[in-house]
DNA sequence: ATTTTACTTTAAAATGATTCTAAACTACTT
DNA sequence: AAGTAGTTTAGAATCATTTTAAAGTAAAAT
């Protein structure tokens, strides 16, 4: 589908910006990344963005389901382009995000929900260091 | 113990800020907080310590191993005097964190570990919403 | 006990990520 | 073509956190 259906189809007025954007994100393979590495991105394939209009995009196409953001980045919100459930490994070192498909974990139990509550999604992230 | 020795064991010099401090967070049962909560109470216990010292005390506390941060949380740092090996519930709505002691869960199934790495620590975050 | 040394605290400034503001712009509707 | 509602922009503002450099204090050495 073209990236401009992909903005109408989720009630995203399709505007310059936000095609560039989509163009950079929702085509190649799934990747982890912050405002900045893509207003990087940007400025390398000869376009220019406001860091103001990333972070407004990036919000929206959060909201609207086009990309994820990952839960427990520390000081700089990371994003990821991989919309399906899953979780990641962490390299403790260097701050990077590898994917771990939802079939390659099993919770054999869960405990109890706290009354009054629904389970609203499940997030595991096993921490990596470098083998000695 | 008292906690005059509960820092000098982890090679901490006991300073009045840090006893101050370890009176807070040592003796009572377990808690969720952020640099600002602390200061607070701080302020409430009728001391004063410049919010510089707070942040630098929970960050020595924490490489001591006397406290943790929880790994994810967005704006604010969240410290958890509750050392053990453990999990969360997050509250989406409200930001809280609830314990899940570590026998509550079990991971039936890991994915393999990449190659030159170590399983490093598992965290697991079960978000919750309010039920219908 | 006094001096010395290294570590700590402090207020204030600096930083860095993110959000807000108000004006200029543009996509969509009429 | 004109109107309107949503969007982009530069720059200011905000907020958490870190840094700075000077003053203070705990521990070690005399």
């Amino acid at each position: 589908m073209k990236n401009i259906d992909k903005l109408r189809r989720v009630g995203l007025r399709p505007t310059k910006q936000r095609l560039i954007i989509a163009d950079i994100l929702l085509d190649g393979p799934n990747r982890h990344f912050t405002a900045e590495d893509l207003q990087d991105e940007i400025c390398a394939s000869g376009n220019y963005m406001s860091i103001g209009t990333v972070y407004n995009c990036l919000k929206r196409f959060k909201n609207s389901g086009l990309i994820k953001q990952v839960e427990y980045s520390k000081d700089t919100a990371i994003f990821d382009t991989n919309t399906t459930f899953h979780h990641h490994f962490l390299n403790e070192e260097t701050g990077e995000l590898i994917d771990i498909e939802n079939d390659k974990v099993i919770l054999g139990k869960l405990p109890k929900i706290p009354s009054g509550f629904l389970n609203s999604g499940v997030d595991i992230i096993i921490k990596l260091k470098k083998h000695t």
